[in-house]
DNA sequence: CATTACCTGCAA
DNA sequence: TTGCAGGTAATG
């Protein structure tokens, strides 16, 4: 799926093209197992009428705030798409839930492995949302110290942990990948044992690596798409994520790719240590 | 910790 | 036909 920038480039391209709209109604709903919260029904009772005030994410969630209080969230996993369609545009057999914008568009959720999750939440339901993840990667708090308190006496491969949403929020497996690569740490060191200086190193290139991917609006793979239907273009810059063979940029030796905790992992067996 | 499940499509 | 894919939750 999209990890972090993608979800942020798909909340920033959102943004426009729904703020001060209304949802109209439900023209497409086909999977109703994607709706986590509330039941099916009472989602297609309370969405009709909301208005969308703004956009914005928390870890790889795209959260729409409504009026009175709601939030419509989407998780894209490892397929989701949302855009905005013309009223001539007829959904596809992936194109799960559309709703109608009272500008006569409407706003597609595609998801091709139906993996993807919406759910409409009170205040209360944000915030128990929000509170099952660790800060913020991009945001002030996520200083080296923090991290590095996040690490100590974890006996886990820091590869894995990071990919934990509680330590580290919107991290995935391509940016994980790419952000030990650019600190020269190995993917299968234990987190405990990474030392201060590495944390720092790591820290900044979490920071880097999540900022220079949102600058070239996400990396599309597979599926992935901004909500104008764009692809990114950051998986033209990758170090290591699925270049296995290819030479590293930094000393030229072939990239490796291992599977950690059941994910493709891959590195330089050269310069991560 | 590993395994399985959830889904579909694509390339080897 | 098999294995693999940007994610996560639920099991031993």
């Amino acid at each position: 799926m999209p990890e972090l920038p993608e979800v942020e480039i798909a909340a920033r391209s959102l943004a426009p093209q729904v703020i001060g709209r209304s949802i109209t109604g439900i023209a497409k709903l086909d999977w109703e197992r994607m709706i986590d919260t509330p039941s099916p029904a009472v989602f297609r009772e309370l969405i009709v009428g909301r208005r969308f005030e703004a956009v914005g994410r928390r870890a790889k969630w795209l959260l729409c705030s409504l009026d009175a209080g709601w939030t419509l969230a989407f998780h894209l996993r490892m397929s989701g798409n949302l855009t905005v369609q013309e009223s001539s545009i007829e959904p596809n057999i992936h194109t799960h839930l559309v709703l109608g914008l009272n500008d006569g568009r409407r706003l597609f959720f595609e998801d091709q492995r139906k993996f993807g999750r919406v759910m409409l939440l009170d205040p209360a339901g944000l915030a128990e949302l929000d509170a099952r993840f660790g800060p913020e990667p991009l945001a002030a708090g996520f200083t080296p110290e923090e991290l590095c308190r996040r690490l100590a006496n974890r006996r886990t491969k820091i590869k894995p942990l990071l990919l934990d949403q509680q330590v580290v929020a919107g991290l995935g497996n391509i940016y994980v990948s790419e952000a030990l690569w650019l600190a020269k740490i190995h993917p299968e060191r234990i987190a405990a044992e990474v030392s201060a200086e590495e944390c720092r190193h790591l820290q900044s290139a979490i920071v880097s690596v999540l900022t220079r991917a949102i600058a070239n609006q996400g990396s599309t793979l597979r599926n992935y798409r901004n909500s104008y239907g764009e692809n990114g273009r950051n998986q033209e810059h990758f170090s290591v994520y699925a270049r296995a063979g290819e030479p590293c940029e930094r000393c030229a030796t072939p990239i490796s790719r291992t599977v950690i905790a059941q994910r493709s992992s891959f590195f330089c067996e050269q310069c991560q240590s």
